[in-house]
Formats: structure tokens, C-alpha cells, sequence
DNA sequence: CATGAATGAGTGTTCATTCAT
DNA sequence: CATGAATGAACACTCATTCAT
């Protein structure tokens, strides 16, 4: 009784628990080669635990997925509060950095977020559908901006633009472990690759 | 005896229904998503079967592998003929509009191997990781030689570049089966998108 | 809380319940005869039971091996107990006693010790090999004792005499369950049929 | 047409072919252990064939045991025939020798016939349950020969006698492809060990 | 809150058996 | 006669889920 509102209960560390380890073996065998038993494992509790807390495999992928959707769109916004919304190029740009940056430097949420495919037929994934899109529909709305803007070539319908960057850097982010290779290699990769379309890069 | 070259035989289509069954399967659910149940009842079959004509799963999903990787890079020899050596520019346009046909007009076996994760971690997979390879080497050599004749950006290393536009080629065309989105807006909006670094495509 | 150690957990109930079927079945028809689901039938469970309780059908069989080798052992044990150390062809004969004892009227987890085929070329059992070899080179010592003391004769390896005996006493003991035949009757015959080169049983 | 009835027709060598593989694959694996698509393996030759010339796995073990059946007794008989009826104790022994001779230098049909587990409880292997019986009666006319003569002790049963010198005989055998163990080895232990109830070998 | 225990449907795989050719 | 092909039941094992304690 009386809960400290400041110090986190025994439940909501044990919920912790089970998040980190399903973000962490979720970001590398994602949602199909991730097994409950294992997370339980890895946060070194059992299964029965998830269903107290989550209800379902998956709710608790869901929820992992939101609390990455957060982290990333709180990058996303502090990667483009500096650029005024009239530059839709440098904010494009901006988002670009600040996508690749949260996959090869923030935690594994975000990165879950990120590379999670787009759960077309998959009915067993249904719970976590619509959060991606709202990650997915802000990026959107920065691609109209800069194809409004000129930026970038107006022909292409902004959803379609938007998986084509998505695909471009998740797959070069994905190879960001191999050996003799840095995230900044990945990140310089993108950019120079995709300079044309959008515009040199507004540091230079 | 007296046997008609031309008329496959009962054991031949069997084993024909059961590849396309799985490439089909294959394309829409990966690997790890797809079993042998679903591919033996798709068609029309017991998953008995399989094991007569493969031996395994692992078995079945390189026969279809290298179906695919075989169409594939026919489809791109095809694509490159045209083109004389000495455009790597071009040449490399060629190899973006090849595969985006072979992703969207060609059979289930060429989308599977092109959009096929490459197996990094995954034991069970063994088997056709080499076949992947051979592919993705062509593409290897045609970024390098685009990069040596000044078409592509020379800074980044030639596999971050493949995997870039692989990455960006498999998500657009991911989408192909949306609603009001054909083949043709997919590609167009890959090479407009990549027109800068890659240059112009030849035709215009 | 305020556990009662007498009272075995409900869990213990059901190890036991799957153990005790185990042996029967394995006793009757030995590591390869024998399946999953007709041990958890017969335990009146399911086989994902078996899992949770051993991890695997080997794990299983070698810990119905390790019962019946402790309970062997114990056995044995006792019978050699009031011969004195020096009297080595009594101290083999207590052993032909306690080993067709054991057979006979002990339960089926000494049973399927005893009769246990010794798996040479079958990967699958390995885990238990080093188990069956604790019984064994205890009654190689034995068979060596009585050889050097002369009451046993001293021409063949111990370890083949140790394996006739084995042969004769389990053949014996495995026809125990046929109508008008008592235990008493199988050890009887071998004793007196052993008499011979063992010399006569202690007792007269 | 014209059948010459010295040379065996194509379907009568096919035959011998899956019974010598059926033979060879028994005495290593036994009945439960083989596979029919192993033994067709083996023989070079499909399963289907198995199902022509013998109808069932069961009839095709039957078979197999029922040649090596045949084979020995007629070693047997051999071994018998010096010695005359009155001598039933020379007899025992010389049945002892002809059956380890058996196990260790005849063919893979004796191997099988002599050491295949009496079939209790197995449904399957009801067709040749009654082969063995012939062997095993044979067996007990011997003891209870030698019983009746005084050369063996006469209170146990005779049929446990067969038993007890069946896994004794068997038991050693078995052991016979051991590093450093010659078949003689074996026979000369068994021989050693049970001289005493059977008497001396008549040799010596 | 969390655990230990159990379930039942599902997975890949093996195998005896059947049958058209 | 023999093969190539296919079946269906069984097997060992995994996993999401449930629930009493």
C-alpha cells in the first residue's frame, strides 16, 4: 500500500523485463522465429508470466511494437524540429538521418519497429497493424511535402516513395554488423545514393 | 518403352504441382512461415509426397531456389544483351528494369528468390545459401563496373549499393498487388527515384 | 508456503506416473519398441507432458535407467553384504541371487537395467551408455575376484564371463511371466545349472 | 518358355537378393531395427519388389528365419551325427559347439534364427513365431536326453535349461566383433564355464 | 503476481503398404 | 516382374495457451 509513484512495482519490473528480452530477440529472428519459452528464458522468468501481463504472443509483440513506434517517432520529431517546415528537402532529409540512426543506434524497440514487415496476410499479427501506420503515415506526409516542395520527383505516389526508402534503408542497415563495417557506412551509403532524387544533403 | 519426350510424366507434373505449390507459398509466407502440410494440401497432395520427390524441406525450398535463380538470371541476361559492355550506366538500368519485371511479371519462383532474406544466422538453411549468391555476385560486378565508369557514385562500397537498391527494388515491388497500383507505377517510380545517382535511364 | 514435505507435489505425481509407465513399457519392449504416446497414454497423459518433465525421449529412458541402476545397485549392495570380503565366489553367487532377484521381484525399473540391451552403434542412446557401464565393471570386479581366488575358472576374460552371466541369467529371468513357472524355479536353475563352475552355492 | 531348371530364373536371383540383404540387415539391426526401403537399398531393387515376392515385412523376416532355420539344423545334424544316441551328454556339448560355430561362421540366416528375440508379445512377428519353436524343441529334447542320463543336473525344468544355455551362448556371441576377441575366445568360455554342470567337454 | 504443470494442435519426418504402368 | 509414385498412420518434438495454486 501507499506505492511510491516515483519507484517502479515488482510487476511493472517484471513487465520490463519481458520487453527487453522479446525487443532484443525480436529485432533478430523476428515475430515468427521468436518463441514465448525464449523470452520467458532470456528475462529469465516463465511463460505463464507473459499471459499475466500481455494476454497473447500477440499483444505483447504489439506492445513491444509501441513502445518502439514511440521511441522512433520521438527521434523522428527531434531529427526535424530544427528545420523550419518550409525546407520539405532538408526535413526529408533529416528524417533519413534520423531512420538510419535509430536503427543502428537507439535500442531494440525502435529497431523492431523499423525493420517489422508490413503484416499483409498474416492474420495471427493482426492486433499490431494499425500502429505501424502511423509511423508509416508521418513519413508520408514528409514525402508529399517535398514532392509539393520540388524535392523530389513529383511522379511517383508518395506511398510508393516512402517503401522504396524504407526498403533502401533497412536493407543497408541490415548489414550493418558484418564485419569492417560501421553504422556511418551505412548511413553515407544511403545518403550519396539517394542524393539525386532528393537534393545534395543540406550539410554540404 | 518407346517413351514420348514431349509429355511429361505422372511423377514429373506431381513434382511440378509441388514446386509451384511452394514457390507460390514461398513467395507470399517466406521460408520459416510456410510448411509442408500447406504446400502438400495447395497441391493437392499428402505431405508424403514431398519426401518421395525431395527428401526434405530444406530439399524442396532449394529446388525452388534454384528454379528461380536460374529464370532470374536468364531474365537478366536477357535484359543486358541489348547493352554493350562498355555502358555500365545502362547496364545497370537494364538489371533494375529486369528485376523489377522478374518481381512483378514473372513467375512465383524468380519473386522468391529475389526477395528471399539472405540466411545470415540460420542453420537450417544451409543449403541454398550458395545458390543465392551466385545473384547477388552479378550484381555485385555490375555496380562495380557502374562505379568504375563514373554512373554511380564511386564512395560506397559496391555490396552496401546492391543491397540498397535491392532493398529499395523488393520494397516497391512488395506492394505490387495493392489496389490501383500496377507493375508499371512500381518500376517508374524506382527509376525516377534512383535517376540521380544512377543517371538518367537511357531511354530519356 | 509451509510446504509438507511428506506429501509429494502434484507435478512429482505425474514424473512419477510417466516413470512408472515408462518402465513398464520399456521393460516389455525395450528403447526402440517403445513410443512416446503409449507411455503417456498409459500414464494417462499427454506427450507434451513428457516434455516439460524430461526434454526428450532419451532424457526420459535414461532416467528410468538411473532409477533402476540405483535400485540395482542397492540391491546388490545388500546381498553382498554379510560375505566377507575374502570369500569371493560366495560374494558371486550372493550376486547370481540378488541379480535374478532383482529381476524377478524388484520392480520393472531393475528389470529394464538388467536386461537393457548394451547399445554399441545407436547414436540416438547415448546418454545412457556411461549409466549401464556403473553395473557392468561392478560385476567384472566381482567375476576378477573369484577368479584370482580360484573359484571361478581363471582361462577366460572376466568381462565375457560377466556377459555369459548376464546372458544366462536374463534369458532365464525373461521367461518368469509363462504359466507354471515361479521365480523361485528360474533362479533355482541357474544356480544349480552354475553350480558347477562357480562352484556349489554357499548355503549347502 | 522352356525353363531350364538348373539356372535360376531373373525373379528367382531378385528373390535371393532381397533375402540376402533382409539377412545381412537382420543380423545387425533386427526386426524392429530394419527398414524395408533399407533392405531394397541394400539388394539394389525397389520396395514394391519386396511386395511381390513375399506380400508383407513379415512374411519376408518369416522367410529369412525360416532359411536360416533350415541351415541350422542341417549344422546341427552334422554336429550330432558322430555321436551316438547313448552318449547324451557328448551330445549337449556337441550341440553347444555347433551352435556358437553357427553364430560366428556360418551366414547372416543362421546369425538371425539364433539370436532373434522369442517373439511374446510382438503382433507383428506372430507368422514366424512357430519357426523358432522347431529350433528351440529340438533343443529341449537334447537337455532332457542329457537330464535323463545324469549329464545334466535333472531338477530344472528343460526348457529353462535351453533358455539359460541359449543367453548364455547368445550373450557371448554377441560380443564376438570386440578388438582382441576371436570366436574361439567365445566358445572357449562357454565351454569353460559350463563344464561343470554339463561335465567335460569330451575332447579333453 | 508468478510459477509449475498440463494441454492440444501443429511441425518435419519415417515407413509399411498399395497400385497403375 | 519390377518400378515409380503416392498414401496415411505413426513418430519425436515444439509451442501458444490455460489454469490451479
Amino acid at each position: 500500500m501507499q506505492a511510491d509513484l516515483r519507484r517502479p512495482s515488482k510487476g511493472d519490473r517484471t513487465r520490463r523485463r519481458l520487453l527487453d528480452a522479446a525487443a532484443a530477440l525480436l529485432a533478430r529472428d523476428g515475430p515468427a522465429g521468436v518463441s514465448l519459452s525464449g523470452i520467458a528464458e532470456a528475462a529469465g522468468l516463465q511463460t505463464g508470466s507473459i499471459y499475466f501481463h500481455f494476454g497473447s504472443k500477440d499483444e505483447l509483440i504489439a506492445t513491444v511494437l509501441e513502445e518502439g513506434l514511440r521511441e522512433s517517432l520521438r527521434h523522428l520529431d527531434d531529427a526535424l524540429q530544427p528545420h523550419p517546415a518550409g525546407d520539405a528537402g532538408a526535413r526529408l532529409w533529416a528524417a533519413v538521418r534520423a531512420h538510419l540512426d535509430a536503427l543502428v543506434e537507439l535500442s531494440d524497440y525502435a529497431a523492431v519497429v523499423l525493420t517489422m514487415p508490413e503484416p499483409d496476410s498474416d492474420a495471427s499479427v493482426a492486433t499490431y497493424r494499425s500502429l505501424m501506420q502511423r509511423y508509416r503515415s508521418r513519413w508520408t506526409e514528409l514525402v508529399e511535402d517535398a514532392q509539393r516542395s520540388g524535392a523530389v520527383a513529383a511522379g511517383p505516389e508518395a506511398r510508393l516513395v516512402r517503401d522504396l526508402l524504407f526498403g533502401a534503408m533497412n536493407a543497408v542497415a541490415g548489414t550493418r554488423r558484418r564485419p569492417g563495417r560501421t553504422p556511418a557506412d551505412c548511413a553515407a551509403a544511403v545518403r550519396e545514393l539517394l542524393a539525386g532524387p532528393l537534393g545534395p544533403p543540406p550539410g554540404g
